[in-house]
RNA sequence: GUGGGAGUAGCUCAGCUGGUUAGAGCUCCUGGUUGUGGUCCAGGUGGUCGUGGGUUCGAGUCCCAUCUCUCACCCCA
């Protein structure tokens, strides 16, 4: 048997629906922001990743699924979004056509990660960046749509984490210091966290390990090396966001895997998820539109898990909100097969949701079946029936049958008022 | 990439220390008198016991390998 590559999954029909009410509200939401949506080629070329999310990141140093095609063009199935969406502002020069671009995406996404809850190979993100404004509104716009769409749908327990990690200045300083500070524990340190010691020591912030955590407590802290103007930038996110009602905490330790962000970073998680219990997680990042050959843009954005949002949803009584089967369709004889198909399509043209037998099966078996369906409606049509120009009407909660004239069939029916 | 747990019917699982034709419940299909569902009753479909080796007279059961799922590390959404 050919199964589904690990880490990909099918998502059947019991499922789509639950999707698509996601996607639905996704979409209003998003409109009401004033975003427009773009759609991105399902690949790129795998230098767009290197240099934009960070040659050094473990995205693109071993989760890419990458090849070179025939014509030796080396490409990538997206790891992520931002470096795509930036790339595609840049090329048709959305910049110059206005002076703030917002827009939104949903997509799949690919990463070769161990699978686990949470987390799968092929993967699917909603998200949002605005280009042009370097001013604590555009993140402040940013925090607060994530967090109240989750909030809207529902979702209990959500914390968003804040931090600010400073311009570059301020960045280039503080690596020098904390490179200064970890220096006489290097010796303690795990191979990777030496590794980052090298090309990206603020990530060693991020460690799982006990004995380097209790290092860390006591190393240099990022805010005293925010310049003032980081400083007030930072504050004045945080002052929007408690006029907003959005509550916070603060972080100072938070490091984002991606290498591309600049001041403030963010996460929301939700403690219902398990391990991998970030929902959404994004922040500034002035640089990257001029590190991918753009005009400097300042820009603001997040990404969030679609997957873990079904997850985080499930904990709650989650409906698909599919409409089911209203009407089934009876044929009793032979003769009467080809109506039953006319008329069903007759009424789906009246906007009617109907399903009929395919198997020519017993009057008991497709009752059972309608029944299963919660049809509202059952249509049993026998030879008299056709000889009369009638249809029996059969009301499946009541029971009750009653015959009706083929001509008056859809008046009635929508006088039902389903 | 590392570690723990698990793979028996579509689903949830049973199968004791290796011993005949591998089981249950649910689902699905068909019937329960000529054309009427939900409950009930009866019958039926469906499994190369994840895969490949090995030990044995004999393996779902023991051993090895491998694949997959799952949880965690890691990483991130």
């Amino acid at each position: 048997m050919i199964r589904s590559v690990k880490g990909t999954h099918d998502i059947l029909p019991d499922k789509t629906g639950l999707w698509r009410k996601i996607e639905t509200a996704l979409h209003s939401f998003m409109h009401k922001y004033d975003y427009g949506e773009i759609r991105t080629p399902i690949f790129e070329k795998t230098e767009l990743f290197k240099r934009g999310v960070g040659e050094e990141t473990d995205i693109v140093s071993k989760e890419m699924y990458s090849w070179t095609d025939q014509g030796g063009e080396k490409l990538t199935l997206k790891p992520e979004l931002t470096a795509p969406v930036v790339r595609s502002f840049i090329q048709h020069n959305l910049g110059s056509q206005s002076a703030v671009n917002r827009l939104y995406y949903m997509d799949a996404l690919f990463r070769r990660e161990r699978p686990q809850k949470g987390r799968t190979r092929q993967f699917h993100q909603f998200g949002a960046e605005v280009f042009g404004s370097e001013h604590p509104e555009a993140d402040a716009e940013i925090i607060a749509i994530s967090y109240n769409f989750f909030k809207n749908l529902g979702i209990g327990n959500l914390t968003l984490t804040l931090n600010s990690i400073g311009s570059d200045d301020c960045r280039n300083n503080y690596r020098n210091e904390l490179r200064k500070y970890l220096k006489p524990f290097s010796s303690n340190l795990t191979e990777t966290s030496q590794n980052r010691f090298k090309k990206n020591p603020l990530r060693i912030l991020d460690t799982k390990i006990e004995h380097e955590k209790e290092i860390i407590k006591n190393a240099p802290e990022i805010d005293n090396f925010l310049t003032d103007d980081d400083k007030s930038h930072f504050e004045e996110v945080k002052s929007l966001l408690n006029d907003l009602s959005i509550p916070f905490v603060i972080d100072s330790q938070m490091v984002r895997g991606l290498d591309y962000y600049t001041r403030t970073t963010y996460e929301i998680t939700s403690s219902v998820l398990g391990a991998q219990d970030a929902l959404c997680g994004g922040g500034r990042y002035d640089k990257l539109v001029e590190t991918l050959g753009g005009k400097p843009t300042p820009a603001v954005g997040f990404a969030a898990g679609i997957e873990r949002l079904l997850l985080a949803l499930e904990s709650k009584t989650a409906e698909s909100g599919d409409k089911v089967i209203q009407i089934n369709i009876i044929g009793l004889t032979k003769k009467v097969r080809s109506k039953c198909q006319v008329l069903a399509q007759e009424l789906r043209g009246k906007g009617f949701s109907v399903s009929t037998d395919l198997l020519r099966r017993s009057l008991k078996s497709l009752l059972r079946e309608a029944n299963r369906n919660s049809a509202r409606i059952a249509i049993i049509i026998g030879d008299d029936d056709l000889a009369n120009n009638t249809v029996q009407v059969k009301d499946m909660g009541t029971g009750e049958q009653i015959t009706i004239i083929k001509n008056t069939l859809i008046e009635h029916l929508t006088d039902l008022d389903f």
